[in-house]
DNA sequence: AAAACGGGGTG
DNA sequence: CACCCAGTTTT
């Protein structure tokens, strides 16, 4: 299973990628600096996200942000708020993180070895192989899920890419690929050829330069790779969440202080996720406000419930409308009164903007 | 409604 | 190495 080509084969292959790139790669705004604050802000973006969304939020990243010292500065309540929307929050708490550790530990510069660079929070192999080739010419593969996919066709790979056999071979393989020159070129070229030309579900064949050494090609059948793993399915959960509105309009929201929940972000008050499928009754929401917060309010009003899908579950959460009549949040629980239409400083997940738009 | 995509962290 | 991470997009 080993097997792969020899090295002037993969000269040959990783000449042919290159001189795509060269004449049709995309013109992304991260691949016309070697600046590695603006690489490494782009290659987390990328984890989590395709470049069409990712192109907006790196705008304004930088443009509040523009160098890492002015990250590093910030309060992470700050770099959330930009954050929002694009998910996966604790890669935002991990790039405010790497950005304090690089800017008052190693007096602003990434480390350039892959040990190092691996060592910091969000940073793991692919990333820091990425940022190293791409911002430091070094001589160092990356295997991201296009990668993965690309040489999984290349080599019609029968062992799944996400398990350790299929890991410990792709690796093996993208380091024979990648070329001593240009290997930061290299790895945006074989990015490009996975987002663009070997894409999941309909590859371009017929505009692959590697299409005469494709083995899944040659079989006929490139979607039939990677072979994927059996995947669990995703549990339902169910929550009420109470949305207490004063006359003026504002809404109760509590900070999320753990550290790997959402941490930083706010939400409504509500109950623990669990496994009853239906609404509780208005008496139930009324009486954890008062036991919770020594919040009064008139009978709460059932909304449309509002279903929303996370990295491991679903959730449903069941929205309560909550009149406010007397009593404040105690101190310890950081609650804020917020008009959350116009407020540009409380982070919101996406799920919480769902059921706050409720309001109507 | 279901499937596919996605890389790092943790113990 | 197994499991976890408060999603999004496509089909």
């Amino acid at each position: 299973m080993e097997r792969g080509f020899d090295e002037a084969k993969c000269r040959q292959l990783a000449g042919s990628l290159l001189a795509r790139y060269d004449r049709e790669g995309r013109d992304l705004p991260w691949r016309r600096t070697r600046d590695p604050y603006r690489i490494w802000l782009a290659e987390i973006m990328l984890q989590q996200t395709g470049v069409k969304t990712v192109l907006a939020y790196y705008a304004r990243f930088l443009e509040r942000f523009p160098t890492i010292q002015s990250l590093a500065a910030a309060e992470l309540e700050a770099v959330l708020s930009i954050w929002q929307g694009l998910g996966y929050y604790r890669r935002a708490r991990h790039l405010h993180a790497t950005a304090r550790q690089v800017s008052d530990e190693l007096g602003g510069r990434f480390p350039e070895t892959c040990e190092a660079m691996g060592r910091l929070p969000g940073i793991g192999p692919s990333t820091a192989g990425a940022i190293l080739a791409i911002a430091f010419g070094q001589h160092q593969a990356i295997l991201d899920g296009n990668v993965k996919r690309v040489l999984a066709r290349l080599l019609a790979l029968e062992t799944p890419p996400d398990a350790p056999a299929g890991k410990r071979i792709l690796w093996e393989q993208a380091r024979r690929l990648t070329p001593r020159e240009r290997p930061g070129d290299y790895a945006q070229a074989i990015m490009d050829l996975g987002a663009t030309v070997c894409s999941p579900r309909r590859p371009a064949c017929p505009s692959c330069p590697w299409q005469g050494d494709c083995a899944a090609c040659r079989l006929g059948r490139p979607d039939l790779y990677p072979v994927r793993l059996a995947r669990m399915p995703k549990p339902r959960k169910y929550q009420f969440q109470a949305l207490v509105t004063r006359p003026d309009g504002r809404v109760l929201l509590l900070p999320n202080r753990d550290a790997t929940l959402l941490g930083g972000l706010w939400h409504p008050p509500g109950d623990e996720p669990g496994g009853s499928p239906t609404p509780p009754e208005a008496q139930i929401v009324r009486r954890h406000l008062a036991e919770a917060f020594g919040i009064d309010v008139a009978t709460p009003l059932p909304l449309e419930a509002v279903t929303h899908t996370f990295t491991h579950f679903h959730l449903t959460v069941f929205p309560f409308l909550c009149s406010w009549q007397a009593g404040e949040p105690p101190e310890a629980s950081g609650g804020r009164w917020i008009d959350w239409r116009l407020d540009r400083h409380t982070p919101l997940a996406t799920l919480h903007r769902k059921v706050l738009a409720r309001l109507g």
